[in-house]
Formats: structure tokens, sequence, C-alpha cells
DNA sequence: CCGACTCATAAGCAATTGCTTATCTATATT
DNA sequence: AATATAGATAAGCAATTGCTTATGAGTCGG
């Protein structure tokens, strides 16, 4: 199941990380390292896991890959959480006021 | 930090079914034990994580521990989400159709 | 007061996770 | 062709996780 996978990745801290930055540009994976402290493989590692859940997106490009978030994936996250609004109104008021700025 | 604890909580899908559940209605540790094929222990286990991250609220009475789930607490959650919600402007249109239909 | 009941906690265990270092493949540079 | 570079994969390891059984702490009914 897709749901599971897309909540077990990104359970861990460094994966969220690593996904925040995919989702403000495009960077390889010696970019990724070098914004980071641990090493490569474990850069590799991550992004294996966060593409499996289909979070980013590869491009290959001669011996560098490249890699971008893919926010469609956190769909059924949103509709799991989605589940639950109708417990929720308050919150429900807050969203339709973020929408309405976007709007203007 | 909370919202941490949330991502690592929900990660497991018998805490996200105990979840589930609890969202629908009150209930006991025994009646969520029936419900499941773990042991009473392994529901309290599950039980004390959602807790901690105030997935879920407890009231006691008498021997018995009643839990319902706390929406509120997945608002760190949302707010993660919605800050990739701007590259994804289609989830947008059908949020905004989701809202509009609970107006009327 | 005592046995039954509800739930939490303790201890132990196998499986999983996230990292490391070492190595391999593929591409680029000279 | 030889060397360097980018990244993936393999293997190993310590820490964490999710379960189990056993037991403990409260609460209720006879």
């Amino acid at each position: 199941m897709i749901e599971a996978d897309v909540f077990r990745v990104l359970a861990d801290p460094t994966r969220r990380a690593l996904f925040e930055q995919l989702a403000v540009r495009e960077m390889s994976v010696s970019d990724l390292k070098a914004a980071s402290t641990i090493s490569q493989p474990a850069v590799s590692q991550h992004l294996a896991a966060l593409k499996g859940a289909g979070l980013v997106h590869e491009r290959r490009e001669g011996r560098f890959a490249y890699y971008r978030a893919a926010p469609q994936a956190l769909a059924p996250l949103v509709e799991w959480v989605d589940r639950y609004r109708t417990f929720w109104p308050e919150r429900v008021e807050r969203l339709k006021d973020v929408l309405r700025r976007m709007d203007r």
C-alpha cells in the first residue's frame, strides 16, 4: 500500500529534510551531501527510499543524478488527514482563510 | 519537536488503525483489543505512543481507560504538508471544491 | 476480604532501521 | 588508456521498534 510507504518514509527527519530541500530546487546527490553531515551513501539510501514512495523524481545527466520533490505523492497523506477534518472545524476555518488569501 | 513525534507515531500502521477507530468513537483498551489481533499490552503500548504525541486523549473511569482521537494534534502534519501546497495547484482546486460543498 | 477484571509496566527477543566503510559501475577528463 | 569523479550497492553494526509473556497496581463484585 502506498499510503503506508509515504508515512513510513516521511517518518525519518533526515528524509523530510532532504525532501524539503528538493522542494525548493532540483539538486544532485553531491549538492545534498554538501548540505548535510551524513555520508554520501546515506544520502543515496534516503533518496532511494523517497523515490520508492514516489516522493522524489530522478533525472540522470552524465554521471550526475538530479533529484526533485514530487509533492503529488503527498496526496495519500493529505487524504488520510482529510478523513478527520470532519471532527476538526476550527482548522477548516483557518484553511478557508488561507485559500481566500491565495485568491487575491 | 512535536512535528517529528507526530510523523514517527503515525508511521506505524497499527497505530494509525487505532487512531482511526478512536476518531469514530471513544473506546476502552479492551474494546480496542477485541477489535485487534495483537495482545492487550501491545495495544496499551501503542496508546501510550499516541498519547505522547497528543494524538489521543485518555479518560479514566474506575478500572476502565477510555481513549478518543485528538485530531487537533494532526496540525503539525497538515502544516508541514501545506508548505508544499504551493507547488501543487491542482490539489488546491480539489480542496476548494470540498470546502465549497461543505458550505452548502 | 478475595477472586476477577482492566490496564500499565517490565523484561526479553527478533526484525527493522539508519548509519558506516568498502567497493563497484558508469561517465568524464587528460 | 589511465585517472578522477558521481553515484549506487554491499556488508556489517549499533540502536530502535514492535511484539511477546509475565507481573504489578488499582478497582469492582460476591
